[in-house]
DNA sequence: CCTGGATTATAATAA
DNA sequence: ATAATCCAGG
């Protein structure tokens, strides 16, 4: 087959030009994928081994995808390519080299849930303000700092950086990041931009291995380049140097990720970096229709940073864009989903040639609901994934704790979990015990006698147990040593005794995941099946976890950052309004509204013949309902493109029951907005803590001795004041006493717990 | 140590 | 609206 058929001259020049760097600007729906694939058969066909080619991509779905297409030209030779994300790709070659970083081959992957409990609780011994030091804002920041390959070190010893943490007031920043990074550390745990991060550590302080990649991946090719952070971008440059066989493939108009700390300047600098490098400009749309291109063009414009590019199409002109009104989020999701309906009625398209996206995952919900009313059926990409989900985190943290023994968020999650008497005090006390001793808190269990007081002997078992998983592991297979965990840490019988509906369905999550781990070791394309092997990836997959129902016809939902790279026929764009799109957040700086524009670019970009734009007059949030204006992008785009449709009216009562009360409220002219009220039955009852406060014990009061107390006694409580003692019932430790206070009436109490000081028997 | 109700923070995007 | 966290009471 003559791949190079069908390509337009410049796709066909890009394709061809296999030696030196190049750098291809690709103008949204312009064959990018297309070039992609076909350059890497091109390279192949030009007698370059598989075994050398390295192709990187920024989500596993770009990934899965051109794997595919690759698969479907050249055969079954790609499988010898490298390919995939930053992360996994680097997360491979580190497990290959971690012992030269100090750390373990089989590290663990702290996912953002992990890093953020480790944060928690540094802040919490530190005692920091935590309005101050937030987990969400210390995050951020060695995120940044990492990303920008800034260390802890070098972190505390920049002027810059110190003097900007003072001048906030958080000059602990530098040591929250010093120990964040040895608890990982001693963790044997990796968060996400460590894989990043080490691997630039290892590529700089190891030359001989830098060669070994440099020699192994000859050629090299980056997706969304314009995406890459500073870490991401060293690390290419590195692999690249020797070679420079390097192609890079972005488009400047869609950087949506400077959130992660991508840099649009890597484009610039990629010119500068290789001066002798061939740039190809893909313009030419093939994917949308003309009106759509000028709109998408017309939003852009008003971008100042940007490169020169014409992008245009040769389609039809085709429809206006829509723009619809709704007076509530809810409305808007009926009107979206009504407008498929309709649509889809009169053009017999598939369910799947509709898109529905919005910039946050929380837009969902409303969509969902109206979908769900008009049997539309629809699939959500993004959003919590399966390997998220508690349940599945709980068993894996068991597999984790399996495998390495020191990943401290893992024994956190799983100590008590299910209930075996381990609660917070021990569980400090082993930490603190770690901390002191220099040892890992497995390793302070393992000897809690010695180092932890009053150490329950459900230590030594919960150790026992740990150490006989890996005892077992070792001679089965994934499928069956994850059984055994499952089964023997109780956690199984746990989720099997919950007869709750939730419960039911925890449950058949876990059966899914032992039923993923059995197909990995039934697979025969691959070598190792161990469940230490399928631990490795897990960290990093994300929603296209079991895809069984890939195929299904299904109207598509998801975030506008998950859509790039796609395309559909029919796409709503929805909750074009102020402080939503562009976010709150972007509204600062100039630099982070441009991104939002960007994003409303990708956005409208994805629609191959109609587009439709909404907002919503109000929306909930946080369980509020608040007041909505127009997005300034909507008056961005030139009148001529637009086709307004306000003929939506408020619904009517029956339906929207929170929408009349709200709108009536707003008329009585008290407030603005307005959330319900509390419980009214809620407001009298807060009985014990305002009724105790009202007894003041006696001065000296002392519990006593209640180890004889007998029936008829008169005793004083702390808070409920005096009492008689009118029954007691139970056996030793757990006698229940019957106790009729004066204040407040009679009451049950567990004389282990409630202190009571005998007034006369 | 454990539980359930009250209180509080949270929703901006992804690996 | 809801998940995470706190805290009193058993």
């Amino acid at each position: 087959m003559d791949y190079l058929q069908g390509l337009n001259p410049e796709q066909k020049a890009a394709v061809q030009q296999i030696k030196g760097p190049v750098m291809i600007i690709a103008g949204a729906g312009s064959g990018k994928t297309r070039v992609i694939t076909y350059r890497v058969a091109h390279l192949l066909r030009s007698g370059v081994d598989s075994f050398n080619i390295l192709v990187l991509t920024f989500t596993n779905k770009a990934a899965k995808e051109m794997r595919e297409r690759i698969n479907h030209i050249v055969g079954p030779e790609a499988k010898n390519i490298w390919m995939g994300t930053f992360h996994s790709v680097f997360s491979k070659i580190l497990r290959v080299e971690a012992d030269k970083l100090g750390y373990p081959n089989n590290f663990t992957i702290y996912d953002t849930d992990d890093s953020k409990s480790v944060i928690r609780a540094i802040l919490k011994e530190m005692q920091l303000d935590d309005k101050l030091y937030s987990q969400n804002f210390v995050y951020n920041r060695i995120s940044a700092a990492k990303n920008n390959l800034v260390g802890w070190q070098e972190y505390q010893n920049n002027e810059q950086i110190q003097a900007d943490d003072f001048s906030s007031g958080r000059g602990q920043m530098g040591k929250i990041y010093e120990m964040y990074a040895q608890r990982c550390y001693r963790a044997g745990a990796m968060d996400f931009d460590d894989l990043l991060f080490k691997t630039n550590e290892l590529l700089k302080r190891y030359p001989e291995v830098l060669n070994k990649y440099q020699h192994k991946f000859k050629y090299l090719m980056v997706d969304e380049y314009q995406d890459t952070n500073f870490s991401q971008y060293l690390i290419v440059k590195r692999l690249a140097a020797v070679n420079e066989n390097i192609c890079v493939v972005g488009d400047d108009a869609q950087s949506i990720y400077a959130f992660r700390g991508a840099n649009i300047q890597n484009i610039l600098n990629f010119e500068k970096d290789y001066p002798d490098l061939k740039v190809f400009k893909l313009e030419q749309n093939y994917r949308s229709t003309q009106n759509i291109v000028n709109v998408a063009n017309s939003i852009i414009a008003n971008n100042k940073d940007q490169l020169k590019k014409n992008v245009f199409s040769e389609k039809e002109s085709g429809d206006k864009i829509k723009v619809m009104r709704a007076f509530s989020d809810n409305e808007e999701g009926k009107l979206v989903a009504d407008a498929i309906m309709q649509q889809r009625s009169t053009t017999g398209e598939k369910w799947n040639d509709y898109a529905i996206l919005y910039r946050t995952n929380a837009q969902s919900r409303s969509m969902e609901e109206a979908l769900r009313k008009n049997g539309i059926p629809y699939k959500i990409y993004g959003g919590l994934s399966f390997y998220q989900r508690k349940e599945i985190k709980d068993l894996i943290a068991y597999f984790r704790l399996t495998f390495n023994p020191n990943d401290e968020e893992a024994l956190k999650r799983v100590i008590n979990y299910p209930k075996r008497g381990i609660g917070d005090t021990t569980v400090d006390r082993i930490i603190v015990a770690a901390d002191k001793n220099n040892l890992t808190p497995f390793e302070v269990i393992l000897q809690a006698p010695r180092y932890v007081e009053k150490a329950p002997a459900s230590l030594n078992a919960f150790a026992a147990m740990i150490q006989s998983f890996q005892v077992i592991t070792k001679n089965l297979s994934a499928y069956e040593a994850a059984l055994h965990i499952a089964q023997h840490s109780g956690l199984l019988k746990d989720l099997y005794e919950d007869k709750s509906v939730e419960g039911l369905n925890r449950y058949e999550n876990i059966q899914e995941l032992l039923n993923g781990i059995k197909e990995f070791s039934e697979r025969e394309d691959i070598e190792e099946k161990g469940l230490d092997i399928f631990m490795q990836d897990v960290a990093l997959l994300t929603n296209d976890d079991n895809d069984k129902n890939k195929d299904a016809d299904t109207v598509s939902l998801m975030t506008i950052h998950s859509s790039k790279g796609l395309e559909f026929a029919n796409v709503h764009v929805v909750g074009l309004e102020e402080n939503l799109f562009p976010s709150q957040m972007s509204l600062n700086a100039r630099s982070d509204l441009e991104e939002e524009r960007r994003l409303f670019y990708v956005a409208v970009t994805r629609a191959e013949r109609k587009l439709t734009i909404s907002y919503a007059t109000s929306r909930f949030k946080f369980g509020t309902l608040i007041n909505c204006e127009p997005s300034r992008f909507l008056d961005e785009i030139d009148a001529k493109y637009l086709e307004l449709d306000f003929t939506a009216k408020p619904a009517p009562s029956s339906s929207f029951g929170n929408e009349r009360t709200a709108w009536t409220r707003k008329t009585d002219g008290q407030q603005d907005t307005y959330s319900k009220p509390k419980a009214a039955t809620s407001a009298p009852v807060k009985t014990t803590s305002i009724l105790a406060k009202a007894h003041v014990p006696s001065p000296g009061f002392k519990p006593s001795d209640t180890s004889n107390l007998q029936v008829g006694m008169e005793v004083e409580h702390e808070r409920f004041g005096f009492g008689k003692v009118i029954n007691l019932e139970g056996n030793k430790p757990d006698i229940k006493a019957t106790i009729f206070f004066k204040e407040i009436g009679q009451k049950q109490l567990l004389l282990k717990f409630a202190k009571l000081s005998i007034v006369n028997g």
